[in-house]
DNA sequence: AAGTTGAGCAACCGCGGTGAT
DNA sequence: TATCACCGCGGTTGCTCAACT
């Protein structure tokens, strides 16, 4: 039901677009554009089906199509893309100005997936593939900038984090089972604003600079405001308290930044990050809509503003944060480290 | 030079969703 | 409400060509 009847394709040319063909169906869409698809092959004088119609104009054809090889950036786009939104190719070419989504799927599968093994992370998951645990490597300290965090009844671990060495900077790590059920909890945040330790290339980045690319699961999971500018880490309605110290003051503890914004946060709730709620709202918005731009961030002045800084860290209430991929830019080396 | 292999790419196939009737 | 036609998407296939043996 509903669908094309291939029986017909007997007659139809299949394979290949000849330079003839290509031409017919510019000239025809150039003409008529194209409203329906089923009708462009009769209309154009073409033997293909509309289907075949709309993918060569689609792939190949289209005016704005951006021709050759992607750039770095761009697959590092699709990466951070894929890590959120899956093979939601169609999704993800929305974002790649010029490009569709058949080349990038198969670039991702002829390249980034290779790439991806090739630097311990499983292209399907964005996980280390070995699982590997957080050693003692995890918790070097540097004396001048530690992070100390008391009553984590449950482990962090902190799986991998790869630098590429390449004038990108590129890097991931990931998390699993940061949990929390006490009612406070204090980091201590060094002054160096930057929580990032890399030496071995592991550890757990907390980083203004950070783009945190995905989270694959959550049931409660943390906010802060050095992530609020991605607005890629979820809130749930059973919201942690962060307490962040202001960057303008010697006061750790002064102007928190959910100090008047809890209200307006976002929440957002769902697993795989594939949606969110704004607190208040009925409807859901799904992630294609925030990456084209179609929300707008609550507006918290004092928080876009704060990244994290000295001081004490606080958290209340009961969080769980189950898996959460980061993907980082513009790396900055000697950051002070963060134990646990 | 001929055969083999693998990467990259273009196109096809089939399914699910949607709107019209 | 059921059926149909069509569209769009994601998975898969198959072709081409360059590198390698």
């Amino acid at each position: 039901m509903g669908k094309q009847s291939y029986l017909h394709k007997q007659k139809l040319r299949r394979g290949l677009w000849s330079p003839e063909e290509d031409e017919k169906l510019l000239k025809h869409i150039a003409e008529y554009g194209h409203t329906s698809w089923s009708s462009v092959p009769k209309l154009a004088g073409l033997q293909r089906c509309g289907k075949s119609c709309r993918l060569r104009w689609i792939n190949y054809l289209r005016p704005d199509l951006k021709r050759g090889k992607f750039s770095q950036e761009e697959e590092d786009i699709i990466i951070e893309l894929h890590a959120v939104l899956g093979n939601r190719w169609s999704q993800i070419a929305a974002q790649l100005p010029g490009r569709t989504d058949n080349e990038i799927k198969n670039l991702w599968n002829s390249c980034i997936k290779k790439k991806l093994r090739q630097t311990g992370i499983d292209p399907n998951t964005h996980k280390p593939l070995s699982g590997i645990e957080g050693t003692e490597d995890d918790k070097i300290s540097s004396g001048s900038g530690t992070l100390k965090q008391t009553e984590l009844e449950s482990d962090l671990t902190l799986m991998q984090c790869i630098e590429d060495s390449t004038t990108n900077s590129i890097g991931y790590c990931s998390l699993s089972k940061l949990c929390c059920s006490t009612s406070t909890t204090t980091l201590s945040v060094s002054s160096n604003p930057l929580l990032w330790h890399n030496q071995t290339n592991r550890g757990l980045g907390l980083n203004p600079e950070l783009s945190c690319s995905s989270i694959t699961s959550a049931t409660t999971i943390v906010s802060s405001s050095i992530f609020y500018n991605s607005m890629d880490l979820k809130a749930t309605s059973d919201l942690p308290y962060w307490e962040g110290g202001n960057p303008n003051s010697s006061s750790s503890k002064s102007s928190s930044f959910l100090n008047g914004g809890l209200s307006s946060w976002p929440h957002l709730t769902t697993e795989r990050g594939n949606k969110y709620l704004l607190p208040g709202d009925s409807e859901e918005m799904k992630w294609s809509e925030y990456l084209q731009g179609n929300f707008l961030a609550p507006s918290l002045p004092h928080c876009q503003s704060q990244p994290l800084h000295a001081g004490d860290l606080k958290v209340e209430s009961h969080f769980e944060l189950e898996s959460l991929n980061l993907c980082f830019q513009n790396h900055q080396p000697e950051l002070p480290q963060l134990q646990f």
